[in-house]
RNA sequence: GCGACCGUAGCUCAGUUGGUUAGAGCGCUGGUUUGUGGUACCAGAGGUCGGGGGUUCAAGACCCCUCGGUCGCCCCA
C-alpha cells in the first residue's frame, strides 16, 4: 500500500499549545473576569450565519464583504458564511430573538472567525476576538463604559504603557455624510498626486486615504479637510462628553481625527488601542457606534457600541505566563505496585491535587523524567506502596492529604 | 491580489565553487555509572533533504512550477 501523504493544516489555521495555548487561554479568562466586573452578560452564538447578515450590515464595498468571507452553499442551497466578525451577527441574534424587552444590553462573546487574508504576523485565517457591546443605548455613557472596561482590561494583562487609545469621532449622518463629500473633492483635486492604491480608495473607501502609509499620500492626507469642520452641534456635544466621560475615569486618551473604522456602519466614535510591538498589526483592540447598523439587518432604529480585541495580538503582547505545573507526581519505582499508584492518583486526585505518574520506559530514568516535569512533590511508589516523598516549599495541603491515607 | 526572504531527523540548525554510504546538539529508546531534585559516559532508532518537473556524468545545493512558513503592501482585531 502506497504512504499517503499526510494532509496539511489548513493555510492560516494554528495548533496551538503549550505557550501559545496557554497566552491565549490567559487572555480569554482575563477577559471573562473583566466583563463580569462591568455586568456584561455571556453569548454564545453560531460560527456560521447567512450571508446577508454581513453583506448587508458591513457594506458590499468592503473587502471583508467582497473578497474575505468563506461562503459557500450548503445542501438546501442557502448562502452561508463563515462569521468574519461579531457585531452583524450579534445585532441579528439581537433582533431575531426579540432582546429588545432586555435593552440596553451589555453583552461580551469570544471566539473564533475566519477571513481570508493572506496570513502575517498577528493575521490569520483563523482568528480569535474577544468582543463586548452594549446595543440599545444612545447615551455616551456607553461609550465611556465600554472604553474603561477596555482600558482595564489592558491594563489587567499588563500590556497597557506599550499601547495608547486613539480616539476619533466620525460625526451622525449628516456630518459624516458631509465630511465625506468634502473629502471625496478635496482628493478628486489632487489626484494627480495622489498613489495608486489611494486612486482605489478614492472609489471604493475615500476615508482610507486619511491613514495611508505612503509617504506620497501623507502631505496632501495632511492637509484635508477635518471632521471637526463638518460635525453638528449634537455630535459635537456628544464627543465631548465622551472625552469627558473618560478624563473622569482616568483613561488616558488621544484625539487622532485621521482614525476611521474600515467597515461602514460606524457612527460617532471610533477607537483603537495601537501598539508599535506587532509590525504591520497596529490595532490591539478597536471598534466604535455604529448606530445604523440595526436598521440596515431591517431592525428598528438601534443605537449601539462595541469593539473587538484580537485574541492573538493581545497573546503576543503580554508577559510570559507561568506554566501549569503538577503538583504531585509519582514515580512508580518497581511496576509491581501499579495498584498501590493508581489508587493514590485516584485518591489524591479527588482531594483536589493534581497528580499524574511515571511508569514507563527503565525504571532507572523515571526519577529523571519526573524531576524534568517539575512538579512541585515527587511521590515514590514501590511494590509496597507509597513510601516517601521528595519535594519542599508549600505542599502543605498534599502533605494533609496523604497524612489522612496513611 | 502584489512583493521579499525561507523550507535538511520529532525540535533548533550545519552541510564549503554541484562530487562517494547527508551531519551535530537537544529530545526519544536501551545500557553502564551515580544513588534520590535535573550526573557523566556508551550505544541505538529516526531523513523519499516540503512536493513535482528540468539542467548535468553527478543536485540537499542550479532553473521552473507548486504547496507551506515568515515579514511587508493591501485590509483589519
Amino acid at each position: 500500500m502506497a504512504k499517503i501523504q499526510t494532509p496539511q493544516a489548513v493555510r492560516g489555521t494554528q495548533d496551538m499549545f503549550g505557550e501559545a495555548e496557554e497566552r491565549f487561554a490567559h487572555v480569554v479568562a482575563t477577559f471573562e473576569r473583566v466583563r463580569r466586573l462591568y455586568g456584561f452578560k455571556g453569548l454564545q452564538l453560531p460560527v456560521i450565519e447567512p450571508t446577508a447578515v454581513f453583506s448587508r450590515s458591513l457594506g458590499e464595498a468592503t473587502d471583508v464583504v467582497s473578497k474575505e468571507m468563506y461562503s459557500f452553499e450548503d445542501r438546501g442551497g442557502d448562502s452561508i458564511t463563515l462569521r468574519p466578525e461579531f457585531t452583524a451577527g450579534i445585532a441579528r441574534a439581537y433582533l431575531t430573538n426579540g432582546w429588545q424587552q432586555f435593552a440596553p444590553m451589555k453583552l461580551s462573546v469570544h471566539g473564533p472567525l475566519f477571513r481570508y487574508e493572506r496570513p502575517q504576523k498577528g493575521r490569520y485565517r483563523q482568528f480569535h476576538q474577544i468582543d463586548a457591546e452594549i446595543i440599545g443605548a444612545a447615551e455616551p455613557a456607553a461609550d465611556v463604559e465600554l472604553l474603561v472596561m477596555a482600558d482595564q482590561l489592558l491594563k489587567e494583562l499588563g500590556i497597557d504603557d506599550g499601547v495608547t487609545l486613539q480616539l476619533n469621532t466620525l460625526g451622525d449622518t449628516p456630518s459624516r455624510d458631509a465630511w465625506r463629500a468634502a473629502l471625496v473633492g478635496y482628493f478628486n483635486d489632487h489626484k494627480g498626486a495622489l498613489s495608486e492604491d489611494s486612486l482605489s480608495r478614492l472609489e471604493k473607501n475615500p476615508l482610507r486615504i486619511l491613514d495611508s502609509k505612503d509617504p506620497k499620500d501623507r502631505p496632501i492626507a495632511d492637509a484635508a479637510p477635518v471632521i471637526d469642520d463638518f460635525l453638528s452641534g449634537e455630535a459635537q456635544d456628544f464627543f465631548g462628553a465622551v472625552t469627558a466621560g473618560l478624563d473622569a475615569a482616568g483613561v488616558a486618551w488621544t484625539r487622532n481625527a485621521a482614525l476611521v473604522r474600515g467597515l461602514d456602519y460606524y457612527r460617532h466614535t471610533a477607537f483603537e488601542f495601537v501598539t508599535d510591538r506587532l509590525g504591520a498589526q497596529g490595532t490591539v483592540l478597536g471598534g466604535g457606534r455604529y448606530d445604523g447598523l440595526i436598521e440596515n439587518l431591517g431592525g428598528p432604529a438601534t443605537p449601539a457600541v462595541g469593539w473587538a480585541a484580537g485574541i492573538e495580538r493581545l497573546g503576543m503582547l503580554i508577559d510570559a505566563v507561568p506554566t501549569q505545573q503538577i503538583e504531585a507526581m509519582i514515580v512508580l519505582e518497581n511496576d509491581a505496585g501499579l495498584g498501590h499508584a493508581f489508587a493514590l492518583l485516584r485518591q489524591l486526585r479527588q482531594a483536589g491535587i493534581s497528580a499524574d505518574m511515571i511508569a514507563t520506559g527503565s525504571p532507572k530514568k523515571r526519577y529523571d523524567k519526573a524531576v524534568k516535569q517539575s512538579p512541585a512533590a515527587i511521590l515514590r511508589v514501590n511494590e509496597d506502596g507509597y513510601y516517601g516523598m521528595s519535594g519542599e516549599g508549600n505542599n502543605d495541603r498534599l502533605k494533609s492529604v496523604l497524612q489522612s491515607l496513611a
